[in-house]
DNA sequence: ACAAAAGTGTTAATCTTACACCCATGT
DNA sequence: ACATGGGTGTAAGATTAACACTTTTGT
């Protein structure tokens, strides 16, 4: 067969760190290229030896120093045949999410910077990048309620207070605090350990603990999560 | 920039039909080129000024002479690197329903065949087909339980039974009839009509219609449909 | 009259929602 | 003692699950 196909495939990732009680983007500014001085999501070409996982996480390593806490596919972006202005590509789109809070991200190197950005307030955007994140934000509301992601966004350790927060500001929601804690403990996913939160004020909160094995055995054996207040 | 990439982008489509209580996939048969003799999925590869969508349509079009009644991004297949054994494809999987009862499909061509088959009795297939149809047959099982997608697999007008039927064959469960009747008629999305069905046994019963006007309306004003029985 | 499938209601159990006060700490 | 956030229970309402008999037709 002979084909002469001119369509290049590309990568990208939308990574979520949550801090601060806000919802944040990682996005990097290239110092040369097509790209330069206009802020976009972590991507690029997909070699011809490798997976497109593998190519999504040779990026985050290249362009960011990060590995994340949890990846999946997000949806390929090929119907706008002008989204990139130099040729036809098409890109297979990554959501991404990464406890944020202790992370640094690679200093400005010469060839690029990393930073994060309040998903409320973001910058300019190269190609369709704003339509792609628009899709990762939906893809993260929805999951949020039927799959324990919520806990890659946080650190190991974390007060009930931190998730219950990350629920409401993800889901844009209010929550009452007493059916949520009721609910997420009946659930005997999360596990009580013995430090307390360093909060200022206030009394002290127990941190908690994702125990991801005995949820993956529930799930095994039909439990499904969900979170879903009116 | 200068980009050498070998990379081939094909799309892919699981075409899922209902007829005598089975759930029948779409398959054709190519009478030439590497794919002689082999049964596989509508699909082919893009061309460098088609979107993704047209792609698929155009395929479906051409191998098989239909058209679709629900179409939707699936997945894109792309780790495994030797998917195809000429070169390095990555296929963009689509998910399509049609309502098959009374639907022709393209006589055998010189080119090509195409055919049902019961999902539980599929042919050898060619590449990752296999894999690629049971990814659909996730996203269809987990789809039917929150959107109203079976709808497109029958035909306008249908029995309740026939309804029914289709989720205890597509989900493999036992529903209980009186509940899935109250459950779908308090949602209010179809309608009875006049008619009755043609069955030749027991009492005639009436036929039904989804109203999609109604159910796209009440879904944005926050509606949830759901099935979701034990 | 019988076989076959259609049509229909009620009750108990479970889950969801709404709601407000006390607790432990730092200042 | 007061400010701050943490921790907890109950009752009413809504939803779900379980369950069986009557109706209409063709033979």
């Amino acid at each position: 067969m002979e084909l002469k196909q001119n369509i290049k495939l590309a990568v990208d990732a939308i990574v979520f760190g949550y801090a601060d009680n806000k919802l944040n983007v990682l996005l990097i500014k290239q110092k040369f290229g097509i790209l330069k001085n206009q802020w976009a999501l972590v991507g690029g070409f997909v070699k011809d030896n490798e997976t497109l996982n593998d190519a999504v996480n040779r990026e985050l390593k290249e362009e960011a120093g990060i590995k994340v806490n949890y990846l999946e596919q997000l949806y390929t972006f090929g119907d706008n045949i002008n989204r990139d202005p130099r040729f036809r590509v098409v890109s297979v789109a990554y959501f991404a999410l990464i406890n944020s809070t202790k992370l640094i991200l690679k200093a400005d190197s010469d060839a690029e910077e990393a930073k994060w950005f309040p998903i409320n307030n973001l910058p300019e955007l190269a190609f369709d990048h704003k339509e792609i994140i628009a899709t990762a934000q939906l893809r993260l509301q929805s999951k949020l309620t039927y799959q324990p992601i919520g806990f890659d966004l946080l650190p190991k350790e974390f007060l009930f207070s931190e998730l219950e927060n990350l629920y409401c500001t993800i889901l844009n929601k209010e929550i009452d605090r007493r059916n949520f804690r009721k609910k997420i403990l009946s659930y005997d996913i999360i596990e009580e350990t013995e430090k307390y939160g360093n909060k200022i004020k206030g009394r002290p909160a127990k941190l908690f603990r994702f125990n991801k094995q005995k949820y993956s055995k529930l799930h095994k054996s039909g439990f499904l999560f969900e979170i879903n207040f009116a």
